[in-house]
DNA sequence: GTAGGGTTAG
């Protein structure tokens, strides 16, 4: 065929017909074969169709092979390199145009792929360049370099320059430059350095100045008001409009949203509904959320089957994010089974679906589940991470936590400081100090030390490691804090028994005009419940209701009856159960139990365990308190008999385990311990320390032996208990004077309780213990908890 | 041949 008839025949193939890439690939192919030389024109539609399809390899073997490629198809490729998002290929091929036949397009097109690359000095730095050069600018320029300023420092004054330049280059009036003006203004105020309301002022004049105006211009200036918090403003625009421009409204509502107006989001999606403006995905997923975070379950899933009704052929793109955004409704209404559905009948997913249904599971503690789909992920962003670690800290996982912290390092991802509050979180968990503090001064070091979720998770890490007094260090240098750092410093102090201070703390934080949440009656409850502050705590729980509005839940109940069970005031506590506004469940039931072994009421706690045996028959705890209640009065029959039911209904009980950190290592000790390799200098170091304590008093209770042995044997028994052998080793390894810091899976036995104080005499040392449920912190002979425990 | 707005994940 002659080259110049295929050449036309190409055209029209071209311009007229949508090409598919393979229709590219044969034209390419012939272009090759024939030595045929295509005009720029073709050149360009080919490269740009392999770009579309991604296809970025092709598009550039396709400029290589063709001689010296003119400027137009030089500026496609970049422009093509640049929505890819390949810089370096973009700049390659700018640079190696010659600087002669460079015209203002391919400028644009390079000052564009700095931009899409975050780079904003380059691209303000080849603006400069070009002008000294002596290239003109254009409308495209302007609206290229002004995109980029959002991405540095100093925006304003570049930004008063540019204007300048716009006006010296008579394009002041092109309605895309006054667009990309007015939005350059509007990112200036994200700058803490920038005063928002001016900024805003400027791209309002210029809005009022334009002469004509497109949807673009109206969307700006009212999105604009609306990032910036003046939702007023933004409203009488969209108000005053006459025009019904779908963008504008779905930037009003989402700002209602996002600040938690959320009557007035409703109101204006069904005013838009009544006006007969389309509703588009942008819209819904802004209502659905809205139903998330306002707690209404019933109208979200109106709006779903509303969805699902009218929206018949819905595109990809509505599927998908309208799809997002209900995983997250379901989720945040506990609907996990609902969320999964969504997510397996989703036709495609992306990003969003995965890390939704990734915290779902999380948030649902189904962390096997989490973790499953965290490894079939297509994609694992920085964020599945960040929420999988903290996912894993918060359900007790630490060392799984940390171990995932590390490899996201490992993999060359930067943690952010949510992913650092879930590392430090599992450092909290396991009570591993020196990890925890490694990862605080990375954070001050990284400069994320003014991290609110990191600070909160600092203030936990240290508290629950011991140090309370660092924790108070961390919540009083925080630029700011929430109810969160409140709670978490209040839980501090409680947990070490520390319940006036605690106190005192919880009406700092009224006076400061805090709200308090339910978290915070929880904490303050038990605050009170360890310090044995009755009548306080009392008072907590009516104020609750009575002043901030808040129902008492199933544990607020049980931390009540703690608090009175532990006084001693059983009855009471009985009373309260038959009070409640609903049928008592296990965490009621086991507050009861707990209160009647320290009274040592075995007829009530008989009674309980029957309701705890019935509703958790597989749950060790009840069995074993109720057999060592039993022992303690001797009952060795009975003693017997729960341990047969365990037996028989397969029952196993939880061994129990301490452990200590020695420079980074944690050793972990069982009862009885056979495993640790230096087990055996443990016991003959106790045994030299048993003899000094009996020369200051200190006689072994064996009530605290729950089996039936000779008294011999019973002491032996006692010196196996796992937080012994671990904090004799600590005072083996630590250096001398060094606290010695323990954490335990159960509770602290009574006979190492008191053993400890006598030990904190002999060697002179202060010894911090963690159980299941607090600190005992022991120096000089005594325990911080007062024997109240 | 080049630029530009609104959403959903912690």
């Amino acid at each position: 065929m002659d080259p110049r008839l295929l050449a036309s025949h190409y055209m029209v193939k071209l311009s007229r017909t949508p090409i598919t890439q393979i229709l590219a690939r044969a034209i390419h192919a012939h272009i090759l074969t024939s030595g045929f030389r295509p005009s720029t024109f073709i050149l360009n539609r080919l490269i740009d169709v392999y770009c579309k399809s991604s296809n970025i390899c092709y598009a550039r073997q396709l400029f290589d092979e063709i001689p010296k490629p003119d400027i137009a198809a030089r500026t496609t490729l970049v422009a093509a390199y640049s929505s890819m998002g390949n810089i370096r290929l973009a700049k390659e091929v700018f640079y190696a145009t010659p600087l002669r036949i460079r015209d203002t397009v391919s400028y644009n097109s390079m000052i564009t792929a700095y931009s899409r690359n975050r780079d904003g000095h380059s691209a303000v730095r080849l603006y400069k360049e070009m002008r000294v050069e002596g290239f003109v600018p254009d409308p495209f320029t302007f609206a290229s370099v002004l995109s980029a300023l959002s991405l540095i420092a100093d925006q304003e004054r570049h930004c008063q320059q540019l204007h300048c330049e716009v006006i010296k280059w008579g394009v002041a009036c092109v309605v895309s430059v006054c667009n990309a003006l007015m939005s350059a203004y509007v990112n200036c105020a994200s700058s803490p350095l920038v005063l928002s309301s001016s900024v805003m002022a400027a791209s309002r004049t210029l809005f009022d100045e334009m002469e004509e105006r497109d949807e673009l211009s109206w969307t700006t200036i009212v999105a604009g008001y609306v990032r910036n918090g003046d939702l007023c403003a933004g409203r009488k625009l969209l108000d005053g409009m006459t025009e019904k421009i779908v963008v504008v409204w779905n930037a009003m509502i989402s700002g209602y949203v996002h600040h938690g107006i959320y009557d007035e989001a409703f109101e204006l999606f069904r005013k838009m509904q009544s006006m007969g403006i389309k509703l588009d995905e942008y819209a819904y997923t802004s209502i659905i959320s809205a139903t998330s975070n306002a707690g209404l379950f019933r109208l979200g899933r109106q709006v779903h089957a509303y969805i699902l009704r009218t929206e018949l052929q819905p595109s990809e793109h509505f599927i998908l994010s309208v799809n997002n955004a209900l995983i997250t409704f379901y989720t945040k209404h506990g609907k996990l089974v609902e969320a999964k559905e969504i997510f397996n009948k989703m036709p495609i997913r992306d990003l969003i679906s995965w890390n939704s249904i990734l915290s779902a599971c999380v948030n649902a503690r189904h962390i096997e589940e989490a973790n499953s789909i965290f490894k079939e992920m297509p994609e694992r962003s920085p964020l599945a991470w960040t929420v999988m670690i903290s996912g894993l800290a918060q359900n007790g996982f630490g060392e799984e936590g940390l171990k995932l912290f590390n490899q996201m390092k490992l993999e060359g991802l930067e943690p952010c400081d949510y992913a650092y509050a879930g590392a430090i979180t599992s450092c909290a968990v396991l009570g591993s100090l020196d990890n925890g503090q490694q990862l605080h001064s990375q954070l001050l070091r990284l400069g994320h030390d003014s991290s609110l979720s990191a600070s909160n998770a600092l203030i936990t890490m240290y508290a629950r490691c011991g140090l309370v007094e660092a924790a108070y260090d961390v919540f009083l240098t925080m630029p700011y804090v929430d109810s969160v750092s409140w709670n978490a410093m209040i839980a501090a102090l409680a947990q070490h028994g520390r319940g006036v201070e605690a106190i005192q703390l919880y009406e700092q934080m009224l006076k400061e005009e805090i709200l308090p949440d339910r978290i915070t009656f929880l904490t303050i409850l038990s605050a009170c419940s360890h310090a044995g502050l009755v009548k306080e705590g009392r008072h907590y729980f009516d104020t609750m209701c009575t002043s901030y509005g808040i129902t008492p839940g199933e544990d607020h109940y049980a931390r009540l009856i703690d608090l009175l069970c532990r006084a001693g005031m059983l009855l009471e506590a009985k009373s309260v159960t038959e009070s409640m506004p609903f049928e008592p469940g296990a965490p009621i039931w086991e507050a009861l139990l707990a209160g009647c072994r320290i009274h040592g009421n075995i007829d009530l706690g008989i009674q309980v365990a029957e309701q705890l045996f019935e509703l958790m028959p597989q749950h060790d705890g009840t069995y074993i308190i109720l057999s060592n209640m039993y022992a303690t009065l001797g009952q060795w029959d009975e003693v017997a008999r729960v341990r047969k039911l365990m037996k028989e209904r397969g029952v196993k009980k939880e061994p129990g385990c301490s452990w200590i950190e020695v420079e980074n290592m944690v050793h972990v000790f069982l009862v009885d311990d056979a495993v640790h390799p230096e087990v055996l200098s443990v016991y003959r170091y106790l045994e030299q320390l048993v003899i000094e304590m009996r020369k200051l008093g200190y006689v072994p209770d064996t009530k605290f032996v729950l089996h039936d042995m000779e008294s011999e044997h019973k002491e032996y028994a006692l010196s196996t208990h796992s937080e012994k052998l671990a904090v004799v080793y600590g005072i083996m390894k630590l250096s001398p004077g060094a606290p010695i810091r323990v954490f335990k899976n159960l509770r602290i036995c009574g006979d190492c309780h008191n053993a400890f104080k006598f030990i904190s005499r002999v060697v002179k040392r202060e010894i911090v213990v963690r159980d299941r449920k607090r600190f005992h912190h022991f120096k000089n002979g005594e325990c911080s908890c007062g024997n109240y425990w």
